[in-house]
DNA sequence: ATTTGTGAACAGTTTCACAGCG
DNA sequence: CGCTGTGAAACTGTTCACAAAT
């Protein structure tokens, strides 16, 4: 894993996402062009940081692609623990993160700095004052949050998951976070996300 | 434009989110550093392609990157328009899209299959069922889609949408969509990201 | 016959390091 | 003097093209 490109990383998570909903029994590099876009030869590439050897001219066996990616990328190991930081409507929206179910991770927390909103809304998962994210993040060992506070709070309570040892946020905000380098932070806030869109589109 | 390498446009556009929320008049590329992690080499090289020349001493005057990146990225052209596709909790969640006002980008109809969805609904810009998107999306001149339905609903909407002449979505499923060389897909979904995230972090 | 897996060539991106500017 | 802007070097990632596998 040490030294799988970070460019390749991304992709054979996409390619995970794909063969999850992927119903034939095998797979040509070429199929996955066709269905994801990216040159057959690079997917050769991705595939092979993997090490399964398929045995050529049907192409890659589904099942064993998928193993092989869970494997890597530890998927197949333990549950990995998340919490939900502010619940305005986009917080609430992913309370029930349906997408989550069957998959390698998990969320067990909500947290808002508005008791009104923690002790009002229910959910199968507690909802804290962000006054009991330490407490909470490492008694549950929760290694991601997402993010989904207004634009003013994001960089305190960023801070504030930092000081609690998180490992990684998902930033929903419009906002770029600052947070020490063993953090990491995947930026999927909309506006931000419709300016990259926009910008790679020019020629 | 058309020169600027990929991961620079990347930077530049949460560059562009950075100086928006920032209050000092002047701002060096150590300081950009400090802010968002990236090495300050690499962010002098990605000022450099927006052609500013800024006379050095006190760093950068804010104001003048500000209007550099809206100027390269036509961010101060005619405002894009945007629908939702999908009014479901999250699609629900982007239809007030606070976010968006004072942007580049304008929210100006939104999509259901289910026409009760549409019906029962409220927001400041009309909902429509999906038998009307190709009408609307032309009328409307709307460049890029927010998706948001079921995932056993994404790739036959995505289709619609490619139908319908869209230049770029941003996929809030967890699917991944075959589209187009020329359509762009931004793929923001809960559990790609949190996979991202994970697989980034494995030394 | 078809498709993988991979050295080697190529292309793209980042870092280094320093001249030049205010 | 501190900071930018940028050639040139170093590094990283992608494509080519073909031998090996079945």
């Amino acid at each position: 894993m040490k030294d799988i490109p970070m460019p390749a990383r991304r992709r054979l998570v996409l390619l995970e996402r794909l063969l999850s909903n992927y119903t034939e029994k095998n797979i040509t590099s070429q199929k996955i062009q066709e269905l994801a876009g990216w040159s057959s030869a690079i997917i050769r590439r991705d595939i092979s940081y993997l090490g399964v050897n398929c045995g050529a001219t049907n192409g890659y066996r589904t099942s064993e692609l998928l193993a092989a990616l869970s494997r890597e990328f530890n998927f197949d190991g333990e549950v990995r623990h998340c919490c939900i930081v502010g619940l305005g409507r986009m917080g609430q929206a992913l309370l029930d993160a349906s997408e989550l179910y069957d998959s390698a991770f998990k969320i067990v927390a909500g947290f808002d700095t508005s008791v009104n909103k923690t002790e009002v809304l229910s959910s199968s998962f507690p909802l804290h004052p962000t006054t009991l994210m330490k407490k909470t993040i490492i008694e549950e060992k929760i290694s991601y949050a997402i993010l989904t506070v207004d634009k003013d709070e994001a960089q305190s309570l960023a801070n504030l998951l930092v000081e609690c040892g998180i490992k990684g946020i998902i930033n929903y905000t419009p906002c770029v976070l600052t947070v020490p380098k063993d953090v990491l932070v995947e930026n999927v806030g909309l506006l931000t996300a419709l300016e990259t869109l926009s910008v790679m589109g020019e020629v």
